[in-house]
Parts: C-alpha cells; structure tokens; sequence
DNA sequence: GTCTATAATGGGATAGAC
DNA sequence: GTCTATCCCATTATAGAC
C-alpha cells in the first residue's frame, strides 16, 4: 500500500481512539514501519496532517450520505441509515467519527482545519434538513414540524451520544441515548 | 484567596476552553502568579489536578441539580432551568462543561478520573429521568413515554449540543440544536 | 508553602547523505 | 522517499534551600 494511505490511515485511528493531539509522529512512524523524519516527506507540519485527514473523511463520508439520499426508500429508512453509520463509527465505544474527535480536541487546531470543520457540520445539517423535509412529505416519521431544528437536534444527538459512549467504553450509552429517535424512525 | 482554590479556578477555565491536556503547569503559575514548582506542593501529580477539578465540578453541579429539582415548579420548568445552566456553561461557544471537556480529551485520563467522570454521568441522567418521570404526571411536556430514554437522550444532546457551539466559537449552534427541545417545555 | 535549579523525557521539525 | 543525526523547545516532576 501506498506509504501516504498507510500514514494517513494509522493516523485515523489513533485520532479518533485518543485524540489527534494525543498521538506523535513517533507513534505513527512505529505503526507503519518507517522512521519518524519520512513522515514529514508527506506531511511537512502537523497541521497538514490534519488537514489531509479531515477531508478525506469529511469527503468521504459526504459520499455516503449522497448515496443513502439517493436511494428510493422513505425518510426514515434514510435517517435510520445515518443512526448506522454514527453507531458503527463507535466501534463498540472505541472510537469516535474524526469529526467528533476534532471537535473535542483542543480548540487550538489551526484555523483551516477549524473552517473545514464547521464546513462538515453544516453540510450535516444541510443534508439532514433536506431528509426531514423529505419527511413532512412522505409521513414515514411522525411529528416533524421545523426541519431545520431537527436537523441541528439530530446532528448534536449523534455527537453527543458518541461521546458518553467512548467515555463508557461501551456501545450502550449510544443506544440507550438514540432509543427514542429510533424508534420515532420505524413508527410507520 | 486560597493558593489551591486559585489554581483549580484557572485550571478549570484552561480546561473548559483549551482542553485538560492543553494547558501547563507553567501556563498555570503564569496565571495565578506563582511558581510551576510550587503547584507541585498543592497537586503533585496532575492526574491529582484531573481528580479534584472534577471532583469539585461536578459535586458543585449535582448541587445546583438538588436545588433546581426541590423547587416547587413543573417538571418542564425544571428542564428549563437545567438547559439553561448547560447554555450558561458555554459562555458563547468559548467553553465547554468540564465533563463534556473530559469526556471529549483524550481517553488517556487516569482510571479515577474515568470512573467519576462515568459517575457523573450516571448521576445525571437518573436526574433526568425522575424530572421526566414527573412530568408524566404533571402534564408539562408533551409525548413522554420512557422517561429512562428521553433522559439518556436529553444528556446527549447536552453534551452534542455545546461541542458544536465551541467548534464554532458561538453560541447559535448551541440554541439551533436544543430549539426543539425548548419549545417542548414552553408547551403547557 | 514557596523558591531556584535541574533532571528526564518526549514532542515537532530540519539538514543533508544515500 | 527514506535514512541518520541533531536541534530546540515544552512538558512533568524532583531535590533541597529558605
């Protein structure tokens, strides 16, 4: 594999298990199986490194969504698809997705990264709006009156139920906190 | 004021904005004006910090917790109340609660620190669900069916909710996404 | 309880050979 | 593209004087 790949994929874990501050070019380099000065061939800071890692993932799990989005099933079986992929990302209360674990990370990230953060957040919400709306349409979730603030709602539940949930160690503080818009989601 | 009471205020502040491991002894003696060495005498080791910050935090919470549920107000103006304290807490998307900043560090905290920070969790959650509980009864807030779920759910949002507010450095993320949950209270 | 001084370690980063 | 060697800096932590 790619030397790049390998780098960016070893860093992913390690940034979403315990933070991106919380791994060194050291750990990487014994992870890959290169020394730690050849990292910089690829990310000359840090910074770049988190950059790089940030869209991949951001654009990467853009794709996925258009895909759920594309299919021709209900509003729910698409918002269901979403819960998925927040409940899987946890890996079992391992991990978190790499945009939870940046926007937990300390404030001090460099500004672009920051900006393409806020990016991910907002095209989140923009593509859970259009599915909320898509709801008020096809009535496969109940009770859907502002799909705006839904959208937000639901962004911050998944954000939030990931986090108690690598706190924990466990699965089972995502579950139990997603119970009831689970459910809300197969009332049809 | 008290050496040790001024350090864990400006430790506090560091870790609700910065993150625990984004500030220094030596950025702590800058701030209270003494020297890094002398912490050492209050806190030797700074896992020692970790614990008693949150010790005291999140002791000094469940207290203001205690009060807000002894009044004699409805169960939807108990929630208010306490979604008010995690909207304080942000201070304008520059803070987090020092729980959502633990839970969001890097999971490398010392076992102690964990299981309190677990503890509070815990703790705040049967909150939440004997405020829902009686809202059963009182009629305040609409729809409640599991009170044990819409409390692991509310927490949830509390914490999703404030990370996208400091990841933005404002504090309309923060109201965008407990808009829902507000109006739900205010419908008696 | 606070100080000066000093470990001891590990971090990101660079220069220059191969 | 990868290596060795090195730099500079920040970090936590300790010893011992006052």
């Amino acid at each position: 594999m790619d030397t790049r790949t390998a780098l960016l994929d070893s860093a992913e874990r390690a940034a979403r298990q315990r933070g991106f501050d919380a791994f060194s070019y050291a750990d990487l380099a014994r992870d890959v199986g290169i020394r730690k000065a050849s990292i910089h061939h690829h990310f000359p800071k840090k910074a770049d490194l988190a950059f790089d890692l940030l869209e991949r993932y951001a654009s990467a799990f853009m794709d996925t969504l258009a895909q759920i989005e594309a299919i021709d099933r209900s509003a729910a079986h698409k918002l269901s698809a979403y819960l998925d992929l927040y409940r899987d990302a946890v890996d079992g209360g391992t991990q978190l997705c790499l945009c939870v674990a940046f926007s937990a990370g300390r404030a001090n990230l460099p500004d672009p990264v920051l900006q393409r953060l806020n990016q991910f957040h907002e095209d989140s919400a923009a593509w859970l709006k259009r599915v909320f709306t898509e709801a008020e349409t096809d009535g496969s979730i109940p009770g859907v009156s502002d799909p705006a603030a839904e959208a937000h709602a639901t962004l911050a539940l998944m954000e939030g139920a990931q986090l108690l949930s690598r706190a924990a160690g466990e699965i089972s503080p995502f579950d139990r906190a997603t119970a009831s818009f689970r459910s809300r989601l197969s009332t049809q």
